[in-house]
DNA sequence: AGATTGTAAATTGGATCCAATTTCATTGAC
DNA sequence: GTCAATGAAATTGGATCCAATTTACAATCT
């Protein structure tokens, strides 16, 4: 049993205690993650990543000894990943990276234009100083940096946070998945003709839309960037898979 | 071990077997679902049909005891609920059917009028005549009934009939969960002042739209339509939650 | 009485075990 | 040599058990 004078420390979730009179460093115990969601989250990471090939098997056994842990835990979080099409699930057959086929991934490219421009244009009214010194920290980073693993995460960060301001938690949430299924394989059509510099001049655009206020003309940018980026990979996918 | 004798009746997937001469009544015992997915299935169309009210508590033993299995199964259909927003889960406190704040059932319908009035406009140019008349059942149907609990699940079919010859598969799946959220909550709306009449001459309008061949009519009139059950609603819903 | 502490019951998270199914190498027949 | 049948190994699905945590409630103190 625990001593009682530590578990005063505690911190309940939802019910905020009074403030004490006691200043330590306290580590919140209570909210500590699962196995689960530990799992899941280093396998999404590494899904989204592209550090794991489409294809990959996934074997619960393997996973859960890397972990230290028991198949339980890791079941959860192949079925999580699942539900956000990153793994496919075949009963008795085990899961494996779920790749994209160049249809799918066209779809989820229309999908991201109707959304990203409707949030956008939702966010311009919104946005604070603050938000728009960070996309503009975000995207001369991504000017900058040569890294052509760093791309499409900054590239990431950069619309995201163009985004946030609209507060639509829901329509938020179907982006990130968007993207999610997605973002392994902006990397290498980034690398390929010029494609950073385009992306780019058009990410300034966007931002200086945004920065006049102009959330039509940030809305109709955002299509057309998202739109291009598209057929870019589209083209460089080839009319396989 | 199996008979050899009963397993050359087994089918199993993706490696169809050449037409048996014998002409047996049989069920496909190799794609018989899993213990998580019949629970996943019940307790979804419970929620989704009003029959679990917001906040319920889903105790992990006695749904495990009601399909006589064990807490493995119920506790991957939970998580499953849980990424579609149909339950929440806190840890080692248990799932309760989710509830919808107002704000959140407001936003889910502007994601709807989104997604809706795009996919009917890409599906028109498409539509067999088979899908129209199917429509026109549900619509027919939809008008008729007096049960109060079919109108949703009617007027859900009748919209999602003019949907699918699309092939925006991604799409579809989102304009499903967003339906699976929102669905118990149209029927009280649709019970009060006249709201079958009103949405029965909506149904009358998109549905004409369709057979012309306007696509964009069909997705001005979708918009205006979900829009205004979506008015409706909140007001029934009132400002709280 | 009201707040606080300690304790037991209820509940969930995770580990281990067994069963069901697939996979793969081997065998045998033609 | 090719192809179906066979059986062992690998792998996943599900049941049962134990540990961690919360919750309810009685006991204690002020």
């Amino acid at each position: 049993m625990m001593d009682a004078g530590i578990c005063t420390l505690w911190i309940t979730p939802g019910t905020p205690q009074m403030a004490s009179n006691l200043k330590l460093k306290s580590i919140d115990i209570g909210n500590r993650a699962s196995a689960g969601s530990i799992v899941y989250d280093s396998l999404r990471k590494a899904i989204i990543d592209g550090e794991l090939e489409d294809g990959t098997p996934l074997r619960q056994d393997d996973i859960a000894c890397q972990f230290n842990t028991s198949r339980i835990p890791v079941r959860e979080a192949l079925s999580k990943l699942e539900q956000e099409g990153l793994v496919t699930n075949r009963r008795y057959r085990g899961a494996v990276v779920a790749g994209i086929s160049h249809r799918e991934a066209s779809e989820i490219f229309d999908f991201r234009i109707l959304m990203e421009s409707e949030v956008i244009a939702a966010s311009v009214p919104k946005m604070t100083s603050a938000s728009l010194s960070k996309a503009r920290a975000y995207c001369d980073e991504f000017r900058r940096t040569d890294d052509s693993k760093s791309w499409s995460k900054l590239n990431r960060k950069f619309h995201y946070s163009l985004y946030r301001d609209s507060g639509l938690k829901y329509h938020l949430d179907m982006i990130d998945n968007a993207l999610d299924r997605t973002e392994r394989y902006v990397d290498t059509q980034l690398s390929i003709s010029h494609g950073v510099e385009k992306a780019h001049r058009e990410h300034l655009a966007i931002l200086e839309a945004c920065e006049n206020g102009n959330a039509e003309l940030a809305a109709r940018l955002t299509r057309e960037h998202i739109s291009s980026v598209r057929d870019e990979l589209l083209e460089h996918l080839g009319g396989g898979r």
